[in-house]
DNA sequence: TTGTTTTATCGTATATTTGCGATGAACGAT
DNA sequence: ATCGTTCATCGCAAATATACGATAAAACAA
C-alpha cells in the first residue's frame, strides 16, 4: 500500500516531516527565500520569479500555506503574502533538535567504532 | 507533467530540497533521531524500532544514504549504520540559511504593512 | 453592466513515493 | 556443502506529487 503509515508516529515527527516535506521542492525553498528577502510580496511577482505556471505557483503556495510557513492576506484582487513569524521560528527550532544530538558530542563513525 | 523541473533552479537549491526530502518522513526522521542518539546501530535494531516492514525500512535507510546523511558499513552479515558527520554539518548550516533573514531583522507581517 | 486583472481551483496526464511479499546475495556456523 | 541469519533488491499495487491549460471567482475600472 501507498498510503504512509502516519497513525504509528508521534504528533513531533509528523509535524517535522510535514514541515520537511513542505521545503522539499526547490520552488518552495526560492519562494520562502523571496518572502524573507521581501517581507511581503505579490502573488503575481512570485509566479515572474520562478519558472512555472501560474497554477502551479500557486499549488505551492497553497502547500507552504498548509503548513503554516506563510500566510497570504486578500488586498483587493492581489494576495499579499509573507512569512508566518512565529510558525517559522517554531518549525526552525524543531529542526535543529535534528542536528543536535550530533554537535554536542564527537560523533563516532561506524569504522572508527569497528573492532 | 509530473516531473520536478529541476533544470531550472540553482544547484543550492536543489541540494536542499534534496536533504528536506530525506527528512520528510516521519520513519526516516525516527531513524536519524536513533543514528544520533545510539551513534552506531545494526539495520536489524533500526527495523525493530519502526512500524515497518524490513524492505520498507531498507527502502528509507537507502534514501537517507543517497543523500549522504547516513552510511552504511558491511559487518558480516550485519550493516553498521551511522550518521555521516561532515554531511549532517553541512546539511544544518544550509538549512539554517532558509530561517536566517527572518531571525536577523524583526519581521513584518501583511498586516502590519498593510496601507 | 462590461471588461480587465489577479488568483484559486478543477481536471487531467505523468512521475514519484510508499509499502510489502518474495527473492537473491553475502556471510558465519555447523 | 548446507543451513540460518541478515540485508538489499525486484516487482507489484496504491497513494501522492508535479505540472499546466482551462475555468471560476473576486475585485476594480470604464
Amino acid at each position: 500500500m501507498a498510503k504512509p503509515k502516519t497513525e504509528e508516529f508521534t504528533p513531533d515527527e509528523i509535524y517535522l516531516s510535514d514541515v520537511a516535506k513542505a521545503l522539499s521542492h526547490p520552488a518552495r525553498l526560492r519562494i520562502m527565500k523571496i518572502l524573507t528577502e521581501m517581507n511581503v510580496c505579490m502573488c503575481g511577482e512570485i509566479v515572474d520569479l520562478l519558472p512555472l505556471a501560474q497554477a502551479t505557483v500557486s499549488q505551492h503556495l497553497k502547500e507552504l500555506k498548509r503548513v503554516g510557513l506563510i500566510q497570504g492576506d486578500i488586498d483587493g484582487p492581489k494576495v499579499c503574502y509573507c512569512v508566518n513569524p512565529g510558525n517559522l521560528i517554531k518549525a526552525k527550532t524543531e529542526m535543529e533538535k535534528i542536528f543536535s544530538h550530533l554537535t554536542k558530542k564527537g560523533a563516532i563513525s561506524c569504522k572508527t567504532k569497528k573492532k
